[in-house]
DNA sequence: ACCTGAACACCGTTCAAGT
DNA sequence: ACCTGAACACCGTTCAAGT
C-alpha cells in the first residue's frame, strides 16, 4: 500500500515494529527483546515505540498472537486419526521452534481467539475421529472441547519442558548418573516430513522431547477418546 | 546450631536469603522477587547478597530446587492406580500453589536430581499398577519412564496454562464469545480432599484447570499403559 | 503536529572504600 | 577479614523540548 523510500525504509509502523521483534526474539530469544533494542534496530529512537505500542506487554501480546495466528491447521487426509495426529505434529514443530511464543500463549490472557483457525479445525478433526472410532458413540461439544484442552496442555507441556531428559532418566538407568549428554536439540531439522516414521529414540539412545510427543500422542489419544 | 541474637536476626546465610525470596514468590510472584528486595526485607545492603549466590540465575535455581525437593511422594494406598492418581494430583495440587516454581523448574536444567524422591516414587508406582493393569504384561523400565516424563508433561502443560478457558471454549460453545467469567482461580481451598470426588463443572458449568488434570489424568493413564 | 533526546525510577552486578 | 555504599551499565517509560 505504502510506496517505499528508497534507502532504510522511514515509517514506522505497528507491523514493522512486531515483525522485528519476532526476529531479535526468535535470533535471541526472550531476554534478549528490549524496547530499546528493537527501537535501535529500526533506526529510530527509543521513545517512538510508543507511538505505537502502548507498552512492553502489548508487544509481547502482539508478538505471541503473530505466532498464535500461525498455528497450523488440520491436513487434508482422509483417515481422521491421521488428519488428527499430523495437525498436533505439525503444531508441536511450529511451537518448538518459538518456545518463547509458546511462553506467552501459556500466561496470556487474551491470545485464546488468535488460535481459533487452529484451535476451530482442531475440533472438526477430534469430531470426526471420535465419530469414526470403534465403539464409540461420539462425543459432546463440551468433550471434544476437554479433549482439545488435555492435548494442548500436553503439547505446552512438552514444549515449554526445556531439558532433554525428563526428571526419570537418572532414576531409569540407574549407574549412568551424569550422563546428560545432548546439549541443545534446536535442529530438528526444517520441514516435518513423515510424522514418526523414524525409531523413537535419539542417536545416544535417549529420547528427545519431540519422541516422547511423538509417543505420547496417539497413546493419549486413545485415552481421552476411549469413554465418554 | 547457631544461637540467634536478640532482636532482628542477624547473620545471613543460604537459607535465610532462599526462605524469603521463596516468601516474596509466593506472596508477589516471580517478576516482584528481585535481589535488592530480597536484601530490603532482609535488612541487609544489595551488595551482601552475592556473598552467599552466585548471582540472580543461581538464587532461582535455589528456589526451585527447594520446591522441587518437596513435591509428595507417593501415597499409602493399596490400590496402586489410586496411587498414581493420588500422587499426581497432589503433585498439581503443590505446583498450582507455586505456579512460579513450575516455570524455573521448566526451564532450568539441574533441578531434576532434586526432585528424584518425587521421580522415583513415581516411577515406583507407575511399576506396580502396569504389572497390576488387566491384560498388561508389565513394562519395562524404559517403557515406564516415558510413561512418567508424559505425565510430567501433562502437569506442567495444566499447571503452566494460566487463562482458565482453554483456546476451545469460544469456539465449543459458539455464541458466548467474551462470557470469560471467573477471573481468578487461585482459591484452590487448601487440603486435596476426597480426590475427584466433585463434579467436573466450576461454578459456572465452566471447567477449571484442575477439572481438566482430573478429567484427564485417568485416561491419559488408560492410553499411554495400555499397549506397550 | 509529530517525533525523540534526555531524564526518571528502577534493575543486576562490581569494587573500592569503609569497619 | 568481612561487609556494603556508591557506581556502572543496563532496563521500561515519560515528558518537555525540539523540528
Amino acid at each position: 500500500m505504502n510506496a517505499r523510500p528508497p534507502g532504510r525504509p522511514r515509517i514506522l509502523s505497528r507491523e514493522r515494529i512486531v515483525a522485528m521483534a519476532r526476529r531479535i526474539a526468535d535470533d535471541e530469544g526472550l531476554d534478549a527483546l528490549t524496547v530499546r533494542r528493537v527501537a535501535q534496530r529500526l533506526g529510530t529512537g527509543q521513545a517512538s515505540l510508543y507511538r505505537h505500542i502502548e507498552d512492553r506487554d502489548e508487544l509481547l501480546r502482539l508478538l505471541a498472537e503473530d505466532v498464535a495466528v500461525h498455528l497450523p491447521g488440520a491436513g487434508e487426509q482422509a483417515d481422521p486419526r491421521e488428519r488428527v495426529v499430523g495437525q498436533w505434529l505439525d503444531a508441536y514443530d511450529y511451537l518448538a521452534r518459538h518456545r518463547w511464543a509458546a511462553r506467552i500463549i501459556a500466561e496470556g490472557e487474551h491470545v485464546a481467539d488468535s488460535a481459533s483457525v487452529f484451535s476451530s479445525s482442531a475440533l472438526d478433526a477430534l469430531g470426526s475421529l471420535a465419530d469414526t472410532a470403534p465403539g464409540a458413540t461420539g462425543a459432546s461439544r463440551a468433550d471434544l472441547a476437554r479433549v482439545y484442552r488435555v492435548l494442548w496442555h500436553l503439547l505446552l507441556g512438552h514444549v515449554l519442558n526445556v531439558h532433554p531428559v525428563g526428571h526419570a532418566e537418572a532414576t531409569a538407568d540407574e549407574a549412568t548418573a551424569d550422563a546428560a549428554g545432548a546439549e541443545d536439540a534446536t535442529d530438528v531439522s526444517g520441514p516435518h516430513g513423515p510424522h514418526g516414521s523414524h525409531g523413537p529414540h535419539g542417536p545416544h539412545g535417549v529420547s528427545t522431547p519431540r519422541d516422547d510427543f511423538v509417543w505420547a500422542l496417539p497413546r493419549v489419544l486413545d485415552g481421552v477418546l476411549g469413554a465418554s
